[in-house]
DNA sequence: TCTGGGGTCCTAGGACCC
DNA sequence: TCTGGGGTCCTAGGACCC
């Protein structure tokens, strides 16, 4: 059983987190009935080091660190040492030389969140889930059958628990924001609800960077203003964050500060857009180079936007230099495409043209596709030309049809032996810096 | 805190049309 | 001929999220 316990006014986010273990905290007030408390924020905690050190107990209690060249995943205890996800590897075993690098069970990752993500679906239909390892879920309509949310949040954690054999952290809040919020209160695995009447004291007190949409560059303008918690932001008049910020983000900060989200669980959420991009270190701009590259970009793009029927207009294409700038350019068709073969030439051309606009950048460091605008049919099989020069193009040529028909084959090829089975380019991008494909997959959404 | 990968949303300027 | 305004689409870039 959690223990309980019971918090008057403001507690500041550090304070909360010495209470996090295993801790049900109540933030009791007066008014507010507390039936209005219904929406979950579920977050599996360090989920892909969690697996590893249940799959392996000698793992468990250490700083671990899932990957190699770059640290895809760290342990609690490994970030303890300042180790986090997307730090170089070398730097990582600096900060903590104790830390033990393990390969990743990336198909398991996949089954465990896929199954956590369904223990919340066994409570309400009302799951809105945005990540592989985190998920909003409104109870408001299955108390009468699993009681108040408070016990639906607990029964969810014992589940998952006992069950996958996992820490989970749930946020119960009257809104998504505040529920997120109070889930990351509540880690490592821990339980945090906010009842309606004391949300404003649990919010202000909190540094405002612990906000969604406040992110380093939004934080740094704020203190500019002396505006450092959330408590400051909600006194700061409207306008003010409007200038500072520009009309969208200025209002929707002001309304969440004051605790108004309007947004609403969302069962079906479809991507607007499919990318794909791979770090090269540093790799000169040649066309031997950026050939390759694009063409297993454009192999992993083109392969889900047949697998959902959604090809698209918009092409982007982006290419960072040597010093971490990046450039983008992008083409809109008349027509939209999931050939492999196409997306891959239009690319080639839109970064042909990028390096002819910059003559001097002789090194490349990653190259990225995105596709969007995406429409919700198939690619059309007989269609007018797309507006570029290359016959090939055109769906309904002969050449068109030839590439239709090799994506077709490659795609029932990969339905039957995964993946892996076949596939363009690879080659060109196995620089130990990479990271595997199995887990790039664990972020993609659904088309 | 020097950089991995898949996404979302916003802004600002320009083209083009009415 | 000049001037104004609004809507829509496109392009490039940036901030932010996990």
């Amino acid at each position: 059983m959690d223990r309980v316990a019971s918090i008057e006014k403001t507690l500041g986010i550090y304070e909360l987190a010495q209470f996090a273990p295993r801790v049900y905290l109540l933030l009791v007030n007066e008014e507010q009935p507390e039936t209005t408390a219904t929406i979950l924020h579920a977050d599996l905690d360090a989920f892909y080091a969690s697996v590893e050190q249940l799959f392996d107990p000698s793992l468990r209690g250490k700083p671990i660190a899932v990957g190699g060249g770059v640290v895809l995943a760290a342990s609690y205890e490994a970030k303890a040492y300042g180790v986090r996800g997307g730090m170089p590897g070398r730097q990582a075993r600096e900060l903590c030389p104790q830390l033990v690098f393990v390969g990743g069970h990336f198909q398991d990752y996949q089954r465990l969140g896929d199954a956590a993500v369904k223990v919340l679906n066994d409570f309400t239909p009302l799951v809105e889930r945005i990540s592989i390892d985190e998920a909003f879920a409104d109870v408001a309509g299955c108390t009468h059958l699993f009681g108040p949310p408070a016990e639906i949040a607990g029964a969810i954690r014992r589940r998952v628990r006992t069950e996958l054999g996992l820490p989970i952290s749930v946020g119960v809040a009257c809104t998504k924001h505040l529920a997120k919020i109070a889930s990351q209160a509540a880690k490592p695995d821990g339980l945090v609800i906010v009842h309606p009447g004391t949300k404003l004291d649990f919010l202000h007190d909190l540094p405002v960077e612990l906000m969604w949409g406040v992110g380093p560059v939004t934080k740094a303008r704020l203190a500019d203003i002396g505006v450092v918690t959330i408590g400051q932001l909600a006194r700061t008049p409207g306008w003010s964050l409007t200038r500072l910020l520009g009309p969208a983000a200025g209002e929707k900060l002001a309304a969440l500060a004051r605790n108004c989200d309007p947004r609403e669980v969302r069962t079906h959420r479809r991507a607007g857009s499919a990318d794909a991009q791979s770090a090269l270190g540093r790799k000169p701009a040649e066309e031997r180079v950026f050939r390759p590259a694009l063409r297993h970009l454009a192999d992993r793009i083109c392969s889900r936007l047949r697998t959902s029927s959604r090809p698209g207009r918009t092409v982007t294409v982006r290419v960072r230099f040597a010093d971490l700038r990046s450039v983008s350019r992008s083409i809109t068709l008349d027509a939209p495409i999931s050939t492999t073969a196409i997306l891959a030439e239009i690319a080639e051309e839109l970064v042909r043209t990028v390096l002819a606009q910059h003559p001097c950048e002789k090194t490349i460091s990653l190259l990225a596709i995105s596709v969007s605008n995406l429409e919700e049919r198939p690619e059309l099989q007989l269609e007018l030309p797309l507006g570029l020069a290359d016959e090939s193009r055109r769906p309904g040529s002969e050449r068109g049809m030839a590439r239709r028909a090799a994506d077709g084959a490659v795609d029932t090829i990969r339905d039957r032996f995964g993946w892996d089975a076949v596939g363009y380019g690879s080659v060109a991008l196995g620089s130990s810096r990479s990271v595997p494909d199995a887990f790039r997959k664990l972020a993609e959404r659904d088309l």
